[in-house]
DNA sequence: TCTGACCTTCAGGGTGACTTAAGGTTCGTG
DNA sequence: CACGAACCTTAAGTCACCCTGAAGGTCAGA
């Protein structure tokens, strides 16, 4: 049961490179070569996608914020320039995580098993990060040792971020899992309950960032 | 001395890796391909079962309850996303643990490790909590000493907390467990069950706490 | 600076939960 | 087979929790 992962990426060499790699160790590949076929892709059908941003066709933040519209599936972004504030935005729309070109197919490699390995922690239903200790099971939230009384949905949500930690979730796919699925137009709710999070969890709850325009991360320690 | 476990799996491929990862971690794993066989194996012979549910020649669930009445070996079982009700069903029949495909190796490896480290606290048949003592066994409860006349219901019920101390368990879950597995629609007969419950106890029933939205849990000590 | 997105407080109401009482079911006994 | 006791279930009234939307303020991006 191999992890499928999605390569958008339009040089021919390095994209070469990065298959025969990521094939080599397992993984089951899909290259797209341009950004029109990547905007047509299903993100929901992997576990992982790898997007270039240099792109012709379409920019790569635009389809960094589409497939964030549609799936939280991890996004890995390339990009050539070391320029900070692409990288910001590109975290800011969401992106799980970031590497500059030119790079080792081994730092790739160590980048995506780093961020595949996280659902693991999912598996042992406690979830550790800072002084927050979350299970999932019993539904117990500590902070530094001291139990904390959350609601179902505040506990709900935090569990959801704390699943994916680091990774942005958006509004939608929080107000689809937590709250009424079929709820349309906007509202305030959410923003409500994660105000009471983070008022329970203290000094942690600064952790919970919000993502303009995306949703919320739990930030990694 | 390594630990034996039992593989039953019909999937070449999936049991293959399966066994190739246990092996690797020192496990010494026996691989039986069909449910016929599985039926003719002696569960006692072996620390854990790794049971799939979907075999041709029997049905997982037979398999397991066969298991179930000869033996206290803890079985995992594997099954298809999206079949809750098997999921219900499976543990209703005593299965230990419940992994849904596709499952991560390392996941599965988590879960059989926290099995089996932990086989004297399946084994134990009496937990103290408290001034409460539960005798899952002879089903008798104490109260400081005190014996606690419970009918059926009521002890179940009180046993299902105890036996995951300090977690929440949903109302669903209960009623699949102890009341009539297949129920449809809402219906207080689980508060009245805890009402009387907490009353029996006492000062100790005050540590039934309701979870709300979610189910009852059993405050630890 | 302006606009839209987000934060926080607050009160009202919907809904889940508790308790008591009564009807129904099961099981053992004469 | 009839009876009774123990137990499970349902119903109804009440209580308590917490979800939600409104409103006004704050903040980030253009």
């Amino acid at each position: 049961m191999s992890s499928k992962i999605l390569l958008v990426e339009d040089d021919k060499n390095l994209g070469d490179q990065i298959v025969s790699h990521l094939t080599r160790d397992g993984f089951e590949v899909t290259w797209l070569r341009d950004g029109s076929s990547a905007l047509d892709a299903e993100p929901t059908n992997f576990d992982l996608i790898v997007l270039d941003l240099m792109l012709p066709g379409a920019h790569g933040l635009d389809i960094l914020k589409i497939y964030r519209e549609t799936a939280e599936t991890p996004v890995l972004v390339l990009s050539a320039r070391n320029e900070t504030s692409t990288k910001v935005r590109s975290l800011a729309l969401g992106a799980d995580d970031y590497v500059t070109k030119p790079f080792w197919p081994e730092e790739l490699l160590a980048r995506i098993q780093a961020r595949l390995r996280r659902p693991l922690l999912h598996a042992t239903d406690v979830i550790e990060t800072g002084a927050l200790r979350i299970d999932v099971n019993a539904r117990v939230v500590e902070n530094g040792g001291q139990k904390v009384d959350l609601t179902r949905i505040e506990f709900d949500l935090l569990a959801a971020l704390a699943q994916r930690l680091g990774s942005a979730i958006t509004r939608q796919s929080l107000v689809d899992r937590v709250l009424d699925p079929d709820r349309e137009g906007t509202s305030r709710t959410l923003d409500v309950h994660f105000s009471r999070v983070r008022k329970k969890l203290g000094s942690e709850g600064a952790r919970i960032a919000t993502v303009w325009g995306v949703g919320y991360r739990l930030l990694a320690t």
